[in-house]
DNA sequence: GTCTATAAAAGGATAGAC
DNA sequence: GTCTATCCTTTTATAGAC
């Protein structure tokens, strides 16, 4: 990544915008977010901001795709394992308005016909991936046994995690890292059984 | 409850507005259901939809209570337990609208300034509490054991429920009762082990 | 209870100048 | 790239008649 060259004044800009989406909306949510509003923050006319992304959607897909790309690098590197699971979840605690843009896009975007749509059922596949690995890099380390499904505890686990968002948004006392680490250690023990 | 008296009427069209609203989320989404189409759908105009439910917040609100109420008396009946959880849920794969609503709305209502936050954050205290008697009353039964804290199990089976919707939502194939069933079956595993 | 009419605002998007 | 200006749509909400 250049930090300069011919693009640089316009890639901060776009950085910025991102920053200042975040703002407005851990303020007042997505649904009250406008266009408008983020632009005057950032001192750009409405329609200068649509230069830079050309819809409401387009905008707030960028977030959470600049979220991912940050992740990756930080939290799936080398491979994926639970501790970047946790690493995520808590950096989450770090932009409620990352959280917040998170459960209220993709929940508006889960109808059909959405612009979103198609990047969330993606997303969902790539975070399943992730997590099916961090099951089996445990399995390989012996921390879990051989009797659990990893597509399955992927799916619980990535299920808790957009679940205890949810709730600490609504409070944010909930501490997710030391309820996930429950869970964890529950489908640990789990998996050492032997099934009926 | 009756069904006749001098308010029968008014409260028919109360539900068959609520009935409708979820229709329209269901199709729409609830950030881009409007009270107009809703109206429409119901044969009312939009002022006369505003005589029943003076805002879309309070509209919306009504919809979800009258779920709660109807689940408390079917499935939390005479006592909470896991069969019941596990009876609300799949009974909710027959409501997307009601789903839809539930995650999107709740997500928007997280703002603290938001009309119905007030009502999301004592819904998930008495969501808890159902959740957490259910645990106990398995402790009692046996099929869980001493080493777990009922409130701790109730956070992780609500956010998982409410993940599970949320994954549900944007792919309908997710199988929320059995990845509920292996996450309560891998608590009591857990709950059966002493702690180091 | 229900309608018509309308307020009043806000939203997203576009055209065209600079 | 950025602005001004504007369009057009849509939204919620209210006032007042019937």
């Amino acid at each position: 990544m250049n930090n300069r060259g011919p693009y640089a004044k316009g890639r901060e800009r776009r950085e910025e915008i991102l920053s200042v989406a975040l703002e407005v909306v851990a303020e007042r949510g997505c649904r009250n977010a406008s266009n408008r509003e983020i632009a005057r923050r950032v001192g750009l006319s409405q329609a200068g901001l649509m230069h830079y992304f050309g819809s409401r959607e387009e905008l707030y897909m960028a977030v959470l795709q600049a979220r991912d790309l940050r992740d990756e690098a930080r939290y799936w590197n080398p491979t994926p394992d639970f501790r970047g699971i946790l690493g995520i979840i808590e950096n989450n605690t770090r932009v409620p308005g990352l959280v917040q843009l998170y459960v209220e896009f993709s929940a508006e975007a889960s109808i059909g016909k959405h612009p979103a749509h198609g990047y969330f059922v993606e997303r969902a596949a790539a975070v399943h991936e992730h997590f099916a690995l961090s099951v089996r890099a445990a399995q390989d380390s012996g921390e879990f046994g051989p009797h659990i499904d990893a597509d399955e505890a992927a799916d619980l686990v990535m299920a808790a995690a957009d679940g205890l968002q949810q709730q600490w948004l609504i409070d944010p006392s909930v501490d997710m890292i030391s309820r996930l680490r429950h869970l964890w250690t529950a489908l640990a023990a789990d998996s050492h059984l032997a099934k009926s």
